[in-house]
DNA sequence: CCGGATCCGGGTTGATACTG
DNA sequence: CAGTATCAACCCGGATCCGG
């Protein structure tokens, strides 16, 4: 698109992010990092397959992204934020934060990809003991499980299967996200369809309820 | 523009404010509640105003703007942000800060309006001896002046002209900016064009150099 | 002047087909 | 898998016009 030609940091910043798609390629690079054409278009669905390529290179020229040819075994390129394009991260969540109301009113129409819970994961997730010993859980809806993983007060939430999960919860992505920020009760969730096997209170250390010890600890009383 | 379709925070805040124009609109009203169409165009150099028409109706439709008839005097219809509207200023902020580093990099042939540094101002701007007695100073480039006023610790930065203003500086937007951020010392800002009258201190307070009080009690030795 | 509405040429997008 | 090619539909920018 054309630039704004306005001495503005805000117009400098839409004229290499402002244009349609951009952010949402910014997002899925957020989500997983080294990522191949493929993997961005089936992220983006409704992309047409010119305007990401088109989109991707004016990214790179900017140098916000990076293009990466892997030997084999990978034997593809794969895209990755730079540093730069990282330091997009607060600015999104913030935009993301602000559009979560809007989510309510979503179209049946609209597409569901459950990775990304993500992001709000990132950003709302919290650890209400965090001096326990380090846990992971793994997250199951359709495609490539997330991975939480506490430790030492730190949180982490990645796209891949963890090693050694000390639980594991199976349902929809609203669902679980809804469970995980405290918006639904474990047990509603699990009478709404949510599956946890292994340690049920390794769950309850990110989503506390009124009959976890967490909650009495994690809670001003 | 059409709507991207996906469940996902992001995606719907920029099926609202993701067509071109709009964030850089929302800019404006962030700067100056309360705007005529025709501010709104002066405040946005290139916009047709077709395209401004038909996005202040999306905006108004979407809940982030309101419009206002005015009675006489004003006789006109000024547009507002709402609660939802307004709400938007820190990722518009953010986005900004992170699109400050390319202004370096801004063409000559590139738009300068003087009230575009109202936003940096409100984020950047620190007073250094909050403990003062309120004050204010009046900036003044081309276009409307633009008022800081230090009282108690807080800070306000608007589009209009003070009653008493303890200073008056004159010069370039960017100039006024650079010193006030602390990036030109007061001299090197006098020597290169930026004329000051009052009291000199009322100016150190949100720009200490060297030889001023506040840069001593402001800074940790 | 203010606040638009209308029209038009050119550029961008979206959908699909195709290729190495 | 990673794009390129093509083309219709739509959107944008610029100019013009018009009622208060």
């Amino acid at each position: 698109m054309k630039s704004y030609k306005q001495r503005c940091g805000l117009a400098k910043a839409l004229d290499l992010v402002g244009d349609r798609w951009v952010l949402l390629i910014v997002r899925e690079l957020l989500i997983r990092q080294g990522c191949r054409f493929t993997d961005l278009k089936n992220g983006l669905p409704g992309i047409a397959t010119n305007l990401l390529s088109a989109r991707l290179k004016e990214l790179e020229a900017s140098g916000v992204i990076r293009r990466q040819e892997e030997p084999p075994p990978i034997a593809t390129t794969l895209f990755h934020l730079t540093d730069r394009g990282r330091a997009l991260e607060p600015a999104v969540q913030l935009l993301g934060a602000w559009g979560a109301p809007l989510l309510s009113k979503s179209r049946k129409e609209d597409a569901v990809l459950a990775h990304w819970i993500v992001l709000p994961l990132r950003q709302h997730l919290r650890d209400h003991t965090p001096n326990a010993p380090p846990v992971a859980v793994e997250l199951r809806s359709e495609g490539q499980p997330i991975v939480i993983s506490a430790a030492a007060g730190t949180l982490e939430v990645h796209l891949n299967s963890a090693q050694n999960p000390r639980a594991i919860v199976k349902g929809s992505s609203i669902q679980i996200l809804s469970l995980l920020l405290g918006k639904t009760e474990l047990k509603a969730a699990q009478s709404g369809g949510v599956q946890i096997t292994g340690d049920l209170n390794a769950v309850r250390r990110f989503a506390p309820d009124s009959a976890s010890p967490a909650a009495r600890s994690g809670r001003e009383t």
